[in-house]
DNA sequence: ACTCAGCCTGAAACCGCTTCCCAAACGATA
DNA sequence: TATCGTTTGGGAAGCGGTTTCAGGCTGAGT
């Protein structure tokens, strides 16, 4: 068993106050008696225990983040954001995410029953947003939440401000490009990033004076097999002068691109494609990818700072911050990188 | 302040020792009284104070898991498979990774700090593996270490036969597609995955009778950018009937491939090109990548899964878990399937 | 010499829980 | 009725820290 207080006390020849006071530095302590205790803590290699300090500080130094899936680059990009910020706030990570099946009781009474985080910071599919908020609030404790809200309880938040990415993205091909006809590759049609980027889409053209053509609009799922099959079926018809896909992902921007050469359809010189989200896979295809980078990691690192900040200071009024998605453009559009 | 053991026990008009003995369901409580502490527990809507039961239980349920970086698909795997492994052996997950400029003492003591995990799995950077073992000591949980070994401490360890996946790899080319010549482009020559992929290329080359040439052999940074550079100046020279390339990582390979492509080498006809890892990136590319599937995720599960049960067993001997990396064969090795 | 700050140090209470040890209550047996 | 075993419930001792409070020692002021 590792050595305790009373070791080091009993060694440096003192009482347990005075090894806690050089401990925490909290109080006047004399030179020497400071010395002789770090030598004695040297000596033993005690450190203190995590949980009678815990138990009186009311502190874990432990801040848990809570996703709904685990899956795809998203997820480990906020963890790595969330991860360094945690550190540099001098704080750990404890990491869960939903299994499917899970309902929203027992996803948090994974984390809820190890009451011992100091904050939370998570995540909510659309599925469990609903019912969360009773439960979030009986562990009370600091909440931040990540691109969405919660009802029913008080907490910070920080979103990502997907709307004003995905009307770059138009201006851009609208105005810059010269687009004359864009076609939409969505995902699933229940899926609110995709409802968001259409309803952007769909005002767009409109207000630059194009027609909408209801078949011009498709609806896969996010993955890059379905976009490629698409592709390989439809994308002779989607070739002409400034014509466009306006993928919803990377993923599927990339299978369609990979249709359209399969196809012998040149991209961008037939057919321009541009994706969403910055993913890695934007840097690894031909021609590369104009997209529009949506700052996951940042995501995480802004979440954890609220939270550490809350933590810090309970007092606060609740927060939210809004991130900005950019237009990041390459190749794939094919007007060699102008911006304004 | 949230409700104590002491306030549900007043509530239930019983001792806290009857309290305790519901919620552990440790030892004969009649059905009545029981039910009354129930109800109370709800009351209050109680949850038991982790550090109190952290400080008598010497258990947190949190295990550590510690990797060198969070960057790329590598560690997201491995964190989704330790993530579910943890939750299905009712742990939670604390993660930690270390930061550029970390010395091996810093990086631990990030974790060991908050000397309050059960166990810990680690990966550790070959720079750091050196330092570590005495530190890790000195922290007293159980150890496993991934893809790798520790000198200095007692621990058990997963690791992966990349070995025997690059032979199946080798065997494939030269046996089943009838290589004639093979190219190897590897990551940095100091990387020991790169080294044990080599020694393999090498040994199989003169095994099946075939001259080693240098001048075939490449050593870049595992960035799809170097790899696409590369195969632009050279991939011309590349091309040849039954000519190969085995690139060291899948990124690598999709590099040569677009390459390729920009040369108008047709890949797999005029050269093939395999990589390695399986990484998301080898679905998504035209041809789809002929690659070894690297179980980074079941690496990860059962890291946790080896610790969880050593924390449950302590006196257990050390083990060490060997995961086969398996050839997975799509279609940019153009031998259209055949497998043996 | 006596008093009184001011600096250090130690004793002890307390945080919330588990668990050991006992006592009370109860029914069964002699 | 006395004795004994078996449930059942309570008291209290820790677990290893932090913090409050009181007091000892020192040196300066009178």
């Amino acid at each position: 068993m590792p050595a305790s207080i009373e070791d080091v006390a009993r060694l440096a020849n003192v009482s347990i106050s005075t090894v806690s006071r050089v401990i925490n530095r909290r109080a006047l302590v004399n030179e020497e008696t400071c010395k002789r205790v770090e030598a004695a803590i040297r000596e033993l290699s005690y450190r203190p225990n995590a949980f009678a300090r815990g138990l009186m500080l009311r502190k874990s130094g432990i801040v848990g983040l809570v996703l709904p899936d685990l899956h795809g680059e998203f997820y480990s990009e906020i963890i790595r954001g969330a991860n360094v910020q945690a550190r540099e706030m001098g704080h750990n990570l404890l990491i869960s995410s939903a299994m499917p099946g899970d309902d929203a009781e027992s996803w948090l009474s994974a984390i809820g029953q190890h009451a011992l985080v100091d904050g939370l910071a998570m995540m909510v599919s659309d599925t469990m947003v609903a019912g969360v908020g009773p439960t979030l609030a009986q562990l009370n404790v600091p909440i931040v939440v990540l691109d969405d809200e919660i009802e029913g309880v008080e907490h910070d938040a920080v979103i990502i401000d997907q709307q004003q990415g995905a009307q770059a993205m138009m201006d851009h091909l609208l105005k810059d490009c010269g687009a004359k006809r864009v076609f939409f590759v969505g995902g699933l049609e229940t899926n609110i990033d995709t409802q968001a980027r259409y309803k952007v889409y769909k005002d767009s053209l409109k207000n630059a004076g194009l027609k909408f053509h209801k078949e011009d609009v498709y609806h896969l799922d996010f993955t890059y097999e379905s976009a490629y099959r698409l592709a390989l079926d439809t994308v002779k018809s989607w070739a002409g002068p400034q014509h466009f896909v306006f993928a919803a992902n990377d993923e599927m921007a990339a299978g369609i691109i990979a249709g359209a050469n399969a196809k012998s359809v040149e991209v961008p010189k037939e057919l321009a494609v541009v994706g969403f989200d910055d993913t890695r896979v934007a840097q690894m295809i031909q021609p590369p990818l104009t997209t529009v980078h949506v700052p996951m990691s940042k995501m995480g690192a802004t979440a954890i700072e609220l939270l550490c900040r809350r933590i810090a200071e309970p007092e606060r009024a609740p927060q939210k911050v809004s991130l900005e998605a950019e237009l990041v453009v390459r190749s794939s559009c094919g007007c060699g990188g102008k911006k304004d």
